[in-house]
DNA sequence: CGTCTCTTTGAAACGCGTCAATGGCTGTGG
DNA sequence: CCACAGCCATTGACGCGTTTCAAAGAGACG
């Protein structure tokens, strides 16, 4: 669990990164207790070193869409880096939790210090800015089993793998946390992997699923759903 | 038309706003012509004195999507003060334009020397980031006339007030820009705006749009469509 | 003045959301 | 340790908003 290898700390010394870990302080989550919430100012940096946080916005109507899971290296807040006043997605446990918190003041400093460090962070933020924009184009261009087999496979790839060349998702997930992922409906998503577990494309118990068969899923991106 | 008077330039001394505009060259753009095509190397920045932009990306199947529209004092391509490769979306212009375009190396000088400067820069991004969040949630929340209503208004708030309290859109916009703004086929849109017409909340010809009512145009957002 | 682009309107099909009802798994408290 | 209460998952039927396809009209440009 080191996170002073993680791409945020790509390029820079040992003692930079020693310097950057001595202004965090470890805090820890219990399962679904919530680290910040969408819109409150913004004066902390996380990282998180366990566990995973889900990422998420809340319409006006109580509707949740999820952003995306952040895992062990993945940063939370990087805005309070841009100056921005507020959290612009709140984050939740989904699992028991440790993270590193640097307050913002100490995020100032050690940018400032540290320029590489800074534009790991700006970095990452841009990637999730494109990112945003490609969920529009999937949202306007794609079906929802589309959707759905492009994000599953997404989390596939930081999952942990099973016998075979089965991937198990790293992380509890519900079939209405796939439906706030994919923006439709947790009936929907119940359909389509009850299809696809009678293909054999994945497998999944209450709270888990498994890829079994990811090339197999792949086409379901390129070849909506004919049968 | 002067651009240092705008929000890009806020917070800068006249004498660092000419330093910086010093270092920009303009170029002519006549309408339709291609800015920067998507995926490009991101050599330059640019921003807009004169006309209209519009910033889109392109599905693989040809699809387009319409990020959104620059007139004068908005910028493109600010990535490259992020240190981004390529630009995430094309520009064209809609008609003829003039811009002022930085060389990236001219941007690393600049943004060294001021940086208010790239302050100012980066929270142009970061909102363009929290508007592709908000955009996901409409397109996951809300039916296509609530978008379309949404979508004129956001146009119409940078519009050229007209006779009474008209506003006409300040650039030309057919129904298929409509639709790839909002997510939707230019039939829809026809239909929608058709029956606007008749009630008397927007007027339009070949390709220009003008709001009548906004107030009955924001109540479209809040109920869908009923009749 | 012809051609091309933009627009309108209708009719039909379809994907997916909504509603309803049922069943199974999990963790907690008696 | 068992049982109850919740939460999570499944499945079917139905309806509705939009897309799709087709065909024709109208304005703009060279």
């Amino acid at each position: 669990v080191d996170i002073a290898q993680g791409r945020l700390f790509a390029g820079l010394p040992a003692e930079a990164r020693a310097a950057i870990l001595a202004g965090a302080a470890p805090r820890l989550l219990t399962a679904r207790q919530m680290l910040a919430p969408q819109g409150a100012p913004a004066t902390t940096f996380y990282v998180v070193q366990v566990g995973h946080l889900k990422l998420s916005q809340f319409s006006p109507d109580g509707r949740e869409i999820i952003a995306r899971f952040a895992g062990p290296g993945d940063p939370y807040g990087g805005i309070v880096a841009l100056g921005q006043p507020t959290y612009p997605v709140s984050a939740m446990a989904v699992e028991p939790a440790r993270v590193l918190a640097w307050p913002a003041a100490e995020v100032q400093r050690l940018t400032a210090a540290y320029p590489q460090w800074r534009a790991n962070i700006v970095q990452e933020i841009a990637r999730h800015m494109t990112d945003a924009l490609d969920r529009v184009q999937e949202l306007s261009n794609e079906r929802v089993s589309q959707r759905l087999a492009r994000t599953l496979l997404r989390l596939g790839a930081h999952g942990i793998p099973r016998s075979g060349s089965a991937v198990e998702i790293a992380h509890p997930i519900t079939r209405q946390d796939l439906a706030d992922l994919t923006s439709t409906t947790l009936f929907t998503v119940s359909r389509l992997l009850s299809r696809w577990e009678e293909l054999g494309l994945i497998a999944s118990t209450r709270g888990h699923v498994s890829i079994l068969d990811s090339a197999g899923l792949r086409q379901k991106i390129d070849v909506p759903e004919d049968e």
